[in-house]
Formats: C-alpha cells, structure tokens, sequence
DNA sequence: GCGTTAAATTGGATCGATCCAAAAACCCAA
DNA sequence: TTGGGTTTTTGGATCGATCCAATTTAACGC
C-alpha cells in the first residue's frame, strides 16, 4: 500500500465493514444525531449541511441498520400475511406477488405465517407481534364472524383485510373486488350477443362470495326482464361442477351459462365436452385462471395489482400515521374486467357482428 | 385494588410491559446474563437455578426480543426467497407453503422479494443481506450458468437451491425430484400395462429439467426392448402443446403419451378431445397440479414437502454451524411418485388386470 | 450593539439482547 | 486448612439507531 489520498479516507477497501451513522457523521464532520436528521427529518437540517452529509452517504454507500432502528422503535417494516394451504388457488399466487411489489415499493417486506385453523391464527398473531414487531397484517379470506380482525383490533396492530367482512363489523379498512359487479358484466355481455336462456352455475348459499357474484347475473337478468331460472350450487370442484352442469343441462338447456368461479366453469366445458356438444353453449368463469386463459375460457378477471396497490397503501400510512384509529376507515370496492375470449362467442350465435 | 400478593410479583395487569430479560432476572434474583444462559447455553447453568429461572419465563411469559438479538448477532432468523411472476405454477405455490412450515419448526421466517431479472436478484441480495441482515436465501429455479449461487458463495451467505445446478458447479447444497426417475416409472407403468407405442411430448432441448425427464422415458423404453420414436418438443403451453400433440398423432399415433408437464398433458387431452377421440389413448403428467386432479389425469407426484423440509434443515443447519464451508455440501435427490388416474387406464386397454 | 426568538446542531441516555473477562462459589486432594 | 482447578455467576461494554433535552449559532427588531 503506498500513502496518499487513503490517510483520512480509509473507508472502503475490499470489503470495509458496514458504514454506520458514526462514521456517516466523523467523515462528514457533523454529529451522528444530524445524520439522522438528514435521513429522517431533513427540514431540521440546514441545505448546505444536508448536501454534504448527502454526499458521505452516497460516498460509503451507507443504509441505515433496520435493526437498530428496530430495537429503538418498535418498528420492523414487517407485514405479516398467512399463507393457506393448497386450493390451487392462482389468485392468492398472484395477490401475493403484487402485495410484495407494492409493499417493497415503500420499503417493507412480506413475512409469510401459516397456521391450521383461524384459532391458530390468533395465537400466531402474538408471536409475530411480539417477538417480531411486525408493524401490521393483511387477512385474507375474511367470513362472516370472523374473529381475527377484532383480536388485532384490541390488541392495536393495523391490518387490513383483502376481502369485505361480510357482517356489519366494520372495525377495519378493507378492499374487494366487485364480484357482483363482474358477473352483471358478464351477463350484460350475454344478453348483448344475443342470449336469453342464461343459467347460473354457484356455490352453495352458504358462501357470501358466491352470493354476491350470483345476484349480479340476477339483476342483469332482471333489467334485461329476462326469466331467472334456479341457479345450480355445487362446491368449487370440478366434479362436482360436472354433476352440476349435467342437471342445469336434462332440463332446458340454457344457451349460456355464467360460473361463479373458473373451476366451476371447467367443469361445465369439460360435461359439455363429454356430452357430445362442445360448441353452442357460451360459457363464462371467474378468476382468469391460467387454465381458463389456456382453455379459450372467456373470464372476469380481478385487478390484483390494484387490490394489492390499496391494501399495501391503507396498511402502511395506518402504521405510519397512527391517529385517528377509526376516522380513516377505507373500504374499497374495485371493479373486475371481464375478458372475453373463444367460449363465449360461440360460432353459431355470434358472428363477428360489431368490430368497434 | 386490595393488597396483599401483588406487592412483589406486580408484573402483569392487563397489559403488562413486555417482560424482558432483566425483568425476569430480578424476578428470580440472578443476574441478566444467568438468564440468558439458561435460554442459550443450559449446561453452563446450575440446574436448580436453572429451574428457578425458567419458572419465572413461564410465569411472567417471557420471550426473547429478537430486534435486540439481531441488533447483537447480526443474526435475524429470516430467509429470502424469491417469488416469481405468475406462472400459474402450482409447483411453486406448494413448497412455498411447505417451506414456510418447516422453516417456521425451526423459529425461522420466510421474507419475500421479487425480481424482475437474475440480475436484479443480486441487488435485491445485497438490499437483504445488508439492511435485513436475512440469514440465508432459497433459490429456485436455476439454471445453467447461474450467477446467483456464486455471488451468494462470495458474500459469504448460506444458500440452497431447490433444483440442480446443472453444470458441473456444486458450490452449495442442492436439493431436487429426481424427474427422470419420475418418468420412467411412469413410462414402465405403461409398458406393464400392455402399450408399446409410446412416445413423449417435451420441451425443448435447451431445458435441463425437461432433458431429465425425457431421458427418463427413453431409458424405460430401451430396457424394455421398445423403439424410441423422436419426442415432440414444444414451449409449456397449452396452445403449442396442441399443436405438438397433432404433429405426434398424425405420424403412426402411439397408444400412450408421457408428458413433460401436466399443461403439456393438458394440452395433449385437449387435442384429443378436439380430434373427437376423447379416450383410446393413455396420457401421463407431471406435477401432479389441481386441475391435473380434477381432470382425472395421472400425474408424477413431486415429494414437495419433503423437498421444503431438506431445504430448510440444510440451510438452517448451515446457518447455526458456519463451520466447514465446503466440507458439508449435500446433495438430495428425491424420487417422485407416479399417482395412477383414470387418463391412463384407458378402458379399452387395461381391464382391472392385476389387483396387487 | 444587545436582548429575544427561532433555527441548527450536539451529546448523553436508551432500546434488550449477547460478548467477554473477571469474580465468586464450589469441589477435592494435600 | 489451604491451594489449585472447575463450575457458576456476575457486571460492564457493545451492537447502531432514535429520543430528548440542552446548547450553540443565526436572525431580527429596536
């Protein structure tokens, strides 16, 4: 090593150890306390002062040790959210990946927690809490009763929930996607093309999600004084979509089915198939699965970049801002697009009428 | 409020202050350091006092605070791993919940990132490493001449991969399904079963996962004496599967078809559907996917949680015994399991034969 | 020129654990 | 009883940031 330059800047060799608000400050030549200032409260900070401050940090490459800052604030830019587990379920896939960009856009990161049961959850939440300080949590799959969303409520941690409680409580913001408003969308398009007979494959009552996506088919069949038929419930499966779609088909065919759900509508395809008449029956499913994309499957597709964008936006100023704890309750409703693809322009019924 | 008891063990109202180590030290009348012992180094601790100690941990609902541990240790009990854009790939979503549960055995967290590009993941690594101080990284989906492992190696962060490295470089511990074992034991399924035309949709050769289980197939056919027709080779999806799958049907069609993937089979299905031959034809999958299930299709089981639990017991083990760098790499090759569905007993060819 | 107020800056204490070296307690043979 | 060697226990320093109160500097009106 030869001398020069290196005497007072002997910071960065090969690998120099992490450069930390002190040796932000010596090198700059001001007090640690105003470093921080630059970071954390630059109007405290005289220009000319924060300018070279600005230019050591860049200089040393410094970040600041969440750590540190952790053990000090009780603060951890750590959001919690529960991973289920398998449903196949390619919407949370990509909810989840769109939470971890918006969320990393403000700095924070995703800690993933599974847990067996909603009871699981609860305890899991004191665990993350404590001994994580994660600053907030984002439920998913919210039902009526829950009881997740009062227990983070008492114990003060802000969450957010992708999903309407869909009882009264109202405790916590939240965001969802119009599903009522897809379908009735999706029956719209329908009754346009030309279809009158128009069935509705669902879910069991039992599902507020289900509920609500078939009422929106009901008040397009309304409006349009069309008659509603019975719609068919089944549980999400394929078989039993198949058991389902072969009743709504031995008495009066509809000409045009919307499903509750891509699974639902599969199976309609896949009993449509096996009965011989694959064509001449529009078909509509719900979600934009890969498989239904593949599949020529026209479908309603949720904005998850968006519902992510909100829930990432709701939960972060919550923690940052913590006043008024019910005065900036959000609830936001976002609209889903329907994608209209080969299944619901089935040769027969519509030839490529309109092309605006 | 009467008085009495709570005059020495004022400790927890109803919202106690978290207890923390010296809360508990003077509780049980040692020292900080004692208590801390007992949690990390028992045998240096007396067992009476030991016992003491612990009591007043119970009692008072003690546990550790991790922010302060991290801040000491540079230690913080996370792991990265990276999540992908949307692939649909149940694959993915599946270890991802498995690894989260075996991590979490362990009292480790995963932490998400995303990443546009291979690239992109190096910075996001340093982001990591430096600020979240994050313990060791899950990498998936490598490739030939990755660059990340190295970078990882140089920086001196624990990482294992969940799929080979398919050059010669074995610098980390590697966890992987052994595919060409997959596909042969489906490929001798239907042999056993009385076909002999069979032939295998792939991917194209620049695949090393997709080689893997081609070579599977072709090794089956050799040892049985059958002739190897050339495999069709198309992109993972359903649209060139299609069109694969009738290049494979117009040329001499075999009786069974193993594919490379379960979207490839899918494909594959859909075609035969399309040409109005819906069975006849044996068709074999891989990995097993939802809709695989639900279509009835047989399918090569990837052992996912197994695979999560290798993961995370070799990083984890790397992680808490930095000794030995090179010395412990391990290498686990998991045979997957062929599950037997309706697609490949074609009810021409195979009447309920053997029982056993 | 000087007191008064506002703007900038500073140093010490703190969060809650671990590291480290030294002290205390204990054990046993000489 | 005492000294050497273990086994247990202890208190102070430390990680790297923020909180807080105090101090220095600048600005301004008269």
């Amino acid at each position: 090593m030869t001398d020069a330059t290196a005497a007072t800047t002997a910071a960065a060799p090969v690998s120099a150890p992490r450069a930390t608000l002190d040796s932000v400050a010596k090198l700059a030549g001001v007090s640690r306390q105003t470093v921080s200032n630059v970071m954390n409260t630059p109007q405290l900070v005289k220009p000319e002062t924060a300018e070279r401050v600005q230019q050591v940090i860049r200089q040393l490459g410094y970040r600041p040790n969440l750590a540190a800052k952790r053990l000090r604030t009780g603060q951890s830019r750590l959001i919690g959210l529960r991973i289920f587990g398998v449903d196949g379920d390619a919407v949370f896939d990509r909810f989840l990946h769109a939470l971890t960009d918006a969320a990393a856009l403000r700095d924070y990161r995703i800690i993933l927690y599974t847990s067996p049961t909603d009871e699981g959850e609860i305890g899991a939440f004191d665990e993350l809490v404590d001994r994580w300080d994660i600053d907030g949590i984002v439920l998913t799959s919210t039902h009526r009763g829950d009881v997740r969303s009062d227990h983070l409520a008492t114990r003060g941690v802000p969450c957010v929930t992708f999903g309407r409680p869909w009882d009264d409580s109202a405790r916590h913001s939240w965001v969802d996607v119009d599903g009522r408003a897809g379908t009735k969308t999706a029956t719209e398009t329908l009754i346009a093309a030309g279809h009158r007979r128009i069935g509705f494959l669902g879910w069991p009552l039992d599902s507020d999600v289900g509920t609500d996506r078939e009422a929106g088919w009901r008040e397009a069949m309304r409006e349009a004084g069309l008659d509603c038929r019975e719609p068919v419930r089944r549980d999400n499966t394929l078989d039993s979509a198949r058991t389902g779609a072969r009743e709504m088909l031995n008495t009066e065919a509809p000409t045009a089915v919307v499903c509750v759900s891509d699974v639902m509508a599969l199976g309609m395809v896949a009993e449509l198939a096996a009965e011989g008449r694959p064509t001449g029956i529009a078909i509509v499913g719900f979600d934009n699965s890969t498989v239904a994309a593949s599949n020529g499957l026209s479908s309603v597709d949720q904005p998850l970049v968006a519902v992510a964008g909100h829930c990432a936006r709701l939960l972060i100023d919550q923690i940052e801002r913590p006043t008024s704890s019910t005065a900036a309750l959000e609830r936001i409703l976002l609209a889903p697009k329907l994608i209209s693809r080969a299944s619901s322009r089935p040769p027969d019924l519509s030839p490529p009428a309109n092309s605006p």
